[in-house]
DNA sequence: AGTTGACCTGGAGTGCACTCCAGGGTGAAT
DNA sequence: ATTCACCCTGGAGTGCACTCCAGGTCAACT
């Protein structure tokens, strides 16, 4: 898998090739043109001369954000609502809103995932005991 | 939806129906069925004399440890093998290998979210800034 | 001129974990 | 005797998030 720097003449079309982006994002070519369908991008990236995608930096940037909500558990549906906010002018306090509701959800998940850590030590521990003394 | 005792005569009938089963775990009734289906039980539950299950009080603790393995993102594959290993006679350190990978896995899991979370934070207070200066 | 490799599209297929349904049984209450 | 709430089974259906595929274009290399 070469991941040669896109040289051609054009003047726009300047950016990651889908491949390069895949890799810099850690998705897949598949999943970043899944995406794009579903309309998870701020905007569709550009395209070379020959109608290849080519991924701006900013793209990049936001496919990391992309890639740290769906991590985060946030569905395709509300990360696409989130996205179409973007395009509404002064949107940015529903936006923070969108943010800190799914700030709490993490924050209940990270505390109850902390709560099953312990429960897991609890098991292991029983069975380092019962192993033991074998 | 009424949880009322079981008061059948029949004497190794005793338990929680699956209802109540589903309400101490916090599962569906079909989700119970599933999961039994699907080889997750240690042993199916107890039958009252007419072909109900009845969940008894061990029934209903493994319920809790399936719920959080589910919750820490075990597949039912890997639970199934666990439960596989069970019925094997000195099995116990296998189980004790299978946890101790789980609760890698966990604590991975774990420091991802957290850093997510702190990115989180970021586009909040960014938000913030610029909602503030309106 | 031909081959190669990366890219394109629309759409079908997959895996997972449930979730629902039809058709039927049982026991208590009216 | 019928109504009701709850239970049963086997199997079909759902929602989600990808993942794969056929058939084609394009630019570069041999």
């Amino acid at each position: 898998m070469t991941v040669t720097a896109n040289q051609l003449p054009s003047g726009p079309a300047e950016g990651l090739t889908i491949s390069a982006a895949a890799v810099a994002s850690g998705l897949t070519v598949d999943t970043l043109r899944y995406y794009e369908k579903e309309g998870l991008t701020l905007q569709p990236p550009g395209r070379s001369s020959s109608g290849q995608r080519r991924y701006a930096e900013s793209d990049v940037r936001w496919l990391g954000t992309l890639v740290m909500l769906r991590k985060t558990g946030m569905p395709i549906r509300d990360i696409r609502r989130f996205v179409d906010l973007y395009r509404i002018e002064g949107s940015e306090s529903d936006r923070l809103a969108i943010l800190e509701t799914h700030r709490e959800h993490v924050r209940e998940q990270l505390r109850e995932v902390q709560t099953h850590l312990e429960a897991i030590d609890r098991k292991i521990d029983f069975y380092n005991a019962k192993v033991m003394n074998k």
